[in-house]
DNA sequence: GTTATATTTAACCAAATGGTTAAGTATAGA
DNA sequence: TCTATACTTAACCATTTGGTTAAATATAAC
């Protein structure tokens, strides 16, 4: 019983389970970062940042790149689609009758793209307990 | 005063995590089910399908009525519209510049219905902004 | 070479998760 | 009423998770 796609979705789902990933990614969406610049905003120790961003890394959800003594951590978003497309299957529970996921994301993403940067989230928790 | 749970993506995230709750969720797409029926498929006691559940109900994306002695289960797949809403801040990062999420799902669902596979398209990676 | 910086690894701990079996509750049906 | 059915709850166990501090590693900078 071959299920590796599937384990691919439990470390993906699992990865995006913690607020603390979860603001990990939204700055990386803002561009490169370096371990010590990520953890900044944290309250928690730089090994347990680490451990987060293995955690990350099992997903796909990120990649780091050794440049000198400092690691470059990027997002790989991929593992998101994979995401979404498992989702999908579920749009016409949640639909209105005469919107598809499609264009429903059209609006949302028009609105909250519109200007090129700040993704933001109107529950953007911020990852601190 | 009840405030906006910020561990309601949390949740979400964390019930689709695990293959046997999104195969429970697959399985109630296809109309309600009793508890039992639904563990039917699954190697486990029935205390662990229940725990189960459980954990689909917290994320809000199972609902239980009662109904004689028989629990029916219903899919309630709101909370995956919030996860899909937080997800699609990245589709800018793998998705092809021509080509929305939303498109691309308009897509996806018109040809996907058995297991998820979808497109092998390569990533797209784009550069960080 | 010595020291400071960036980050990981190791060892440990508490809490959460996912499973078990045994017992309890509620209802349907004989 | 008595018994079978459909669950849930309780108590327990092993593993995983997310945190800690201390030590190790690698590289940059004096």
């Amino acid at each position: 019983m071959v299920k590796y796609r599937a384990e691919t979705l439990d470390y993906t789902f699992a990865a995006l389970a913690d607020p603390t990933r979860r603001a990990i990614l939204e700055r990386l969406s803002t561009g490169d970062s370096s371990v010590t610049a990520l953890a900044a905003p944290f309250d928690v120790s730089l090994p347990a940042i680490s451990k987060q961003l293995r955690v990350l890394e099992r997903a796909g959800l990120l990649v780091q790149e050794k440049d000198g003594r400092v690691r470059r951590c990027r997002l790989e978003a991929k593992p998101m689609k994979e995401a979404v497309d498992w989702i999908a299957q579920y749009q016409r529970f949640w639909e209105d009758k005469l919107e598809s996921l499609a264009s429903y994301l059209e609006g949302t993403l028009a609105e909250e793209n519109g200007p090129q940067d700040g993704p933001e989230q109107e529950n953007s928790e911020g990852g601190q307990p």
